[in-house]
DNA sequence: AAGTGCTGTTTTGTATACAATATTCAGAAC
DNA sequence: GTTCTGAATATTGTATACAAAACAGCACTT
């Protein structure tokens, strides 16, 4: 409309050209730097943050390195004390079984506000799927493709506001799917449920697929759970700090 | 069990000692300020927001403004394009229809995920309740009532990932809930769905209480969504800039 | 009158400086 | 040897300084 109306009147259109020039601040590079070594456990659970030295060691001023860490404790990567920086969350049950069961009720939201996926997206799903079971098991690859599954599941979801929320509890999620990939060699991947939720789509009962993503998700809990469990247990002799 | 010990050691119990003398960073403080300038519309929807200025009323520098600008950004009242700065979140039609949804569900949730309330706690939600059916429906006090009673509706839900989603959420909606109070002189209040839920609640049939927990918020929703479509559609003549 | 290019001013984004609080560690007291 | 104390050090929280954009105005062209 705007591009018709436009060329009508022999100007360009400016509103469809092709890149708006991106400047991104430094604060949000650093920011993706800094949240990638938490996921990859670079910055240890549990572990402080010197501003001094991470700033020096990223090659910038501690003013956009604050910024990017303030940005990540708001999204819960990061802990801050008044006085005493900012420490790197430590890894808790606890946050494993408040995180999964918020995800899987939004992403199931969302399914339900979705409008029907299109048959070429059911037919990417399937193939996404099959790509998923044949990837290694202990590969960083099949998380990556879970993911992909996941948002393209849900990429017809009107709304903004519960997409968001979803991916930043992937986000703190993926963390310790990460870290228990590390520990253990393998990684939480139920290709199963993601084709019962297809077939219930297909059939067009969206309650069914709902509660097969519920299932999906509880999957990646019931092994996480255990294993912190586990890995929290034997060192009960060091006094807190 | 500190405190024991340490008595039968002649030791002062410093661990269970009044207060903990709370230093509370600037950026906090700032925070709340503009958090509050923006929910009672002294910060004009839409506008820009000036940093020097602001730090200069505040009486602070632009730093600790600037760490609260940030985080009142990554909770949605702001939005900031790169090289040009801070500007207060607009109201839209799109984010309350986003907005809500996603808070009764999120409270429907926390709601399965709490034990049954105590006797005592049925009472006061009550009692609560009686209150805001006295309180003008006109006034501000109406809309902490509510949020009092929500709040203690969910106090033993023990999900805090899903508490502070929903607290999130909730200011949120309030900045739309006190934009149509300062507008028409009244308030969205629904007391009549705070008996059902209670009734139900009473029964043991919390699948009901969630149900009217979601017609509760929905009757705010239904009270935004046509003012602010009013609200923005008399003004078409301008384009947008 | 609408558009263009120049110039001075604002404003942001980042770096640095400084003050106050935490932390550390050597030595004293027990 | 352990626990306390206090000076030395390190680190944070805030203020200020500076550089690079963005913006606003104005003469100039057409």
């Amino acid at each position: 409309m705007t591009s018709e109306s436009a060329r009508r009147e022999g100007r360009n259109d400016i509103a469809s050209m092709p890149a708006a020039l991106v400047r991104v601040p430094l604060r949000t590079k650093v920011r993706r730097v800094v949240q990638r070594a938490i996921l990859q456990g670079a910055l240890a659970p549990g572990g402080d943050v010197n501003e001094a030295a991470l700033a020096a060691k990223l090659g910038v001023s501690r003013t956009p390195l604050r910024e990017a860490l303030l940005g990540l404790e708001a999204e819960g990567y990061l802990e801050s004390a008044a006085g005493r920086g900012f420490s790197v969350a430590p890894l808790t049950e606890r946050d494993v079984e408040d995180i999964y069961p918020v995800l899987w009720t939004l992403e199931g939201l969302a399914l339900r506000l979705s409008a029907p996926p299109k048959a070429a997206t059911m037919n990417r799903l399937a193939e996404l799927n099959r790509e998923l079971e044949g990837a290694a098991r202990s590969s960083k690859k099949a998380l990556t493709l879970d993911r992909k599954w996941h948002d393209l599941l849900l990429s017809r979801c009107p709304n903004r506001q519960l997409l968001q929320s979803i991916g930043l509890l992937k986000d703190l999620g993926e963390r310790y799917e990460l870290a228990y990939m590390r520990h253990s060699g393998q990684v939480p991947i139920s290709a199963k449920q993601h084709r019962t939720i297809l077939a219930a789509l297909r059939k067009g009962n969206v309650d069914r697929a709902v509660q097969y993503l519920e299932e999906n998700w509880r999957v990646s809990q019931d092994f996480l759970v255990p294993w912190i469990q586990a890995l929290q247990a034997p060192a009960p002799m060091r006094a807190r700090r």
